[in-house]
DNA sequence: GAGATAACTTGTAAAATGCAAGAAAAGATT
DNA sequence: AATCTTTTCTTGCATTTTACAAGTTATCTC
């Protein structure tokens, strides 16, 4: 799947794909802590609605950065995860949250635990 | 300058700031291209409009990224630069852009150069 | 087949964006 | 001293995206 870009410059692109205020937060959640659920990104403390979480879940799929799969055994219960080109964006989420934590006031890590610790280095 | 926060995370909090389709665009202008003029800002391919250009100018200015000053001897002329605090963006340019030019067909590097180059790596 | 669970969809109001036009400040020109 | 030029920025309006609330649908359990 490809979006329409605006210019070739990768910065650019790559604003196309997650540049807004949630798909990067999905991301994260799966990441780093493994919630595979539509539930579950609902309870993440930003409060994403449900309407965005499903056009998001939606697009990621559709640009390859998640897969979908039924869970067996349960009422209409799917699982999402990333392929190994949305753990790719681990180092972009990364490097977001040292920042985040060195230039923001007030932004903590039981999110991230410690900035220096393997939940944001591992793999 | 403090914006509401979502959550105390700090990729939320990023993602606050700068999270949308233009903000990390003049940036990256401001960090790769030494561009300082509002016109300049607005040559880029992407096609930014001018009251978005303003507004984000304005807000950047206020978050302490970005200072603003008269240029001397020229009509209402203004140079706009980055702080260190704006300087401290550059990892996460780098960042983006190098996941962009692997992982999006057909990003380009008249951009920066070469992903190699100390276009991204210098300072 | 009634109930529970989980993933969505729909409707509508609010906000942000995009586009075109033009206003305003200040130096340069005549 | 009036007009021109350059440059930044504002305004108005159409379109798109987001936010919020409510409801619908699929599938398993009892």
């Amino acid at each position: 799947m490809t979006l329409p870009k605006r210019s070739p410059c990768p910065v650019a692109c790559t604003l196309d794909l997650i540049g807004d205020r949630w798909t990067l937060l999905i991301i994260r959640d799966m990441m780093f802590f493994n919630k595979q659920r539509f539930e579950e990104f609902l309870e993440s403390p930003e409060g994403i609605s449900t309407n965005i979480l499903a056009s998001r879940l939606k697009l990621l799929e559709e640009l390859g950065l998640v897969e979908k799969q039924p869970y067996s055994n349960h009422a209409r219960r799917m699982n999402y995860q990333l392929t190994d080109e949305g753990k790719s964006l681990r180092p972009v989420l990364k490097v977001m949250a040292v920042w985040g934590l060195k230039h923001v006031e007030g932004t903590q890590v039981p999110f991230f635990e410690n900035p220096n610790s393997d939940v944001l280095d591992k793999k």
